[in-house]
RNA sequence: GCCCCAGUGGAGCAGCUAGGAGUGCUCAUCUCCCUGUCAAGGAGAAGGUCGCCGGUUCAAAUCCGGUCUGGGGCGCCA
């Protein structure tokens, strides 16, 4: 080893060792005739001092340069204890230095002081990751992962891998294609995730099942969405939803009480019909208020014309209370009505409540009573805000008002700070009940929620070919400050249920067989019952690091475009490299940059 | 496919609303000074095709159109 100690660990305890350390140059004071060096490596700074006298190349180092220092670790006097750091009450005095290796000035400084644009961070992102932020959140990655696998060993789950190149599935997400040099015109697909092979290794008799992998959709990207991304995938045999459930959720509490010190409650079982209605949303926010209140009532008898018609066709009124802000100016409450009509709103109706009635462009139309049960069933108060959204289309109202209460959230500060370490700032909550069918207004056809092999509650059964709204899967989310956690169902593993459901969504029975035959077979030989789950490792990091975006606690990440800076992928390829896999280019000529 | 925000010396920003000489700030870089700093300090220097293309104008970083890139969102993600 070429050193003794790693920099970051030295602590007063050490004080009258001779240590010898490795590691960057992360900061340089020099004093003329004395020059201090803070040495960074993957466990901290410490801080070094030299005299240029004795060691003359101290004033040759600069920033980045990657050193390695012999020296005593001394005690700091009195007053120059630095107490931001952890080896602040020491230092080492340097006997020789030498350096490793020498660094071009950096491309942009490796502080915390400065944000700096992503592209250039990702175009270097080797240095981007020296930085101490991304040091901590991939340690964090790595902790949690390590707690995950303790966790499921101990419970008895074997980590069992599947194959990256598979089979395309035609419904779902875009596949990442592979062609086939062996069987000219053949594709191979990159997993969207491992779910029909795990539910074969579920028949195989591997009654616990789980595995850290990588899952690759080519779909557009988001900043919780990237096109390589890991899951924690998990199924279960011989269990029912309560089982699973009550396994991911100990999981959970186990792993956040190990890695985070914090005791978890309870998650809450939200039904998915009350996640809307309360909020707009299937993954909730839970952190802070501004739920959304039903006005239906209120303007049953209203002859305000726009109310008048969404209530005949059968549409919603609901509306959002922001407290305090009765009194926005006349600007801001047209960027709320340009945000509504970005979510896909016709407009926003905004009423404040002042001391002498209500301030509305819609307040003429209104009667007395709608005036006071207007302010009631909003929850209002003199000086808040009630922003309403009215549409013949539910669907419309949820989506606009679930929307708005996040934004709303943000920019009126109702979101709490990041808080690890209490318990209530992680508002875990599983989303149940989710039902099973989602009408499609552009293609009028019942679409599936989940992919088709999601267990129907019993009991809803009776609905699959009569009226679809009211069937129920068996599926759940975990939802986790607003963020989609994991997704999950108890699978279908009789044969004639599963004809029924491929029946209801118009698939023949030789296109099941074609599209997942092999599944199906499966099935003929003592399928057991088993569901699963399979939370976003991605998501899961950056919630619990106290990010806002995935591209943090990933190492590489792609950008919005699906473009690694670093590497240059997706690159172009040789014409002998398609030739051999029988591929011609159609795309216009590209410029490489 | 659509909407919004941004692009100005190496980095981070201001300048743009109301056109008038590449103007300013912080940091980094280089030279010099400096023995207790810790995002060291002081003096000086160097460094820019204002993303790109076009238009309006006597004159464009600034106004207009297009385009590219980065970011956020809608659609998409069974």
């Amino acid at each position: 080893m070429l050193r003794s100690h790693r920099a970051g660990d030295l602590r007063s305890e050490h004080t009258g060792e001779k240590v010898a350390l490795c590691g960057w140059v992360h900061t340089r004071r020099d004093h003329g005739g004395v020059i201090f060096i803070d040495l960074r490596d993957v466990a901290g700074l410490v801080q070094v001092v030299l005299d240029p006298q004795s060691l003359p190349l101290a004033e040759d180092l600069r920033s980045e340069y990657c050193i390695r220092v012999e020296g005593e670790v001394t005690a700091r006097k009195e007053g120059t204890i630095n107490p931001k750091l952890g080896t602040g009450e020491i230092e080492v005095a340097a006997g020789s230095v030498e350096i490793l290796s020498r660094s071009e000035t950096p491309p942009f400084q490796l502080d915390e002081y400065h944000e700096t644009d992503e592209l250039l961070r990702l175009k270097h992102r080797y240095l981007d990751l020296r930085r101490e932020s991304m040091q901590r959140n991939l340690k964090l990655r790595h902790e949690l992962i390590s707690a995950i696998r303790r966790f499921f060993d101990a419970e008895g789950f074997y980590e069992i891998e599947t194959p990256m190149l598979t089979r395309a599935t035609p419904e779902g997400a875009r596949d990442y294609l592979v062609p086939s040099r062996v069987h000219p015109g053949r594709f191979y697909a990159l997993p969207q995730s491992p779910q029909l092979f795990k539910q074969l290794l579920m028949v195989s008799g591997f009654d616990r099942y789980y595995q850290i992998v990588r899952c690759f959709r080519d779909e557009d990207l988001r900043a919780d969405r990237q096109p390589d991304f890991t899951q924690l995938d998990l199924e279960m045999s011989f269990v029912e939803q309560d089982d699973v459930l009550e396994v991911t959720e100990r999981m959970f509490k186990n792993v956040w009480k190990e890695v985070m010190g914090v005791d978890l409650a309870d998650f809450p079982r939200i039904p998915f019909s009350e996640a809307m209605e309360r909020f707009g949303s299937d993954k909730p926010d839970l952190r802070y208020g501004l739920e959304l209140r039903d006005l239906g009532d209120v303007f049953s008898d209203t002859e305000a014309r726009v109310f008048r018609s969404v209530l005949d066709d059968g549409g919603a009124i609901k509306a959002i209370t922001i407290p305090g802000q009765g009194e926005l100016p006349r600007k801001q409450l047209d960027a709320l009505v340009d945000d509504a009509k970005a979510l896909g709103a016709g407009g926003l109706v905004y009423v404040g409540v002042t001391g002498d009635g209500l301030k509305s462009p819609m307040d003429k139309f209104f009667s007395d009573a709608e005036r006071k049960g207007l302010v009631e069933s909003a929850g209002a108060s003199v000086g808040d805000l009630i922003l309403i959204v009215a549409d013949n289309r539910k669907s419309v109202v949820y989506k606009v008002l679930g929307g708005l209460r996040t934004r709303l959230a943000e920019r009126f500060g109702h979101v709490p700070e990041y808080d690890p370490a209490n318990p209530d700032y992680w508002k875990f909550a599983w989303v149940v009940d989710f039902p099973w069918f989602d009408w499609n207004e552009d293609e009028e056809r019942w679409d599936p929620i989940h992919h088709p092999f999601t267990g129907v509650v019993e009991e809803t059964l009776e609905f699959l070919e009569t009226d679809p709204a009211k069937v129920i899967s068996k599926s759940y989310d975990i939802t986790l400050n607003g963020w989609e956690l994991a997704s999950g169902s108890i699978r279908i593993h009789d044969r004639d249920m599963q004809s029924g459901v491929f029946r209801a969504l118009g698939i023949s029975e030789e296109e099941a067989n074609e599209k997942f035959g092999f599944l199906l077979d499966a099935f003929k030989y003592g399928a057991p019952p088993h569901g699963g789950i399979a939370p976003g490792i991605d998501r899961i990091v950056a919630l619990a690091a106290g990010e806002t975006n995935i591209r943090e606690v990933i190492a590489f990440p792609k950008t919005q475009t699906a473009f690694d800076p670093l590497t240059g992928a997706p690159s172009t390829v040789d014409e002998a490299q398609l030739k051999i896999l029988n591929l011609k280019s159609t795309a216009p000529a590209v410029v490489e940059d």
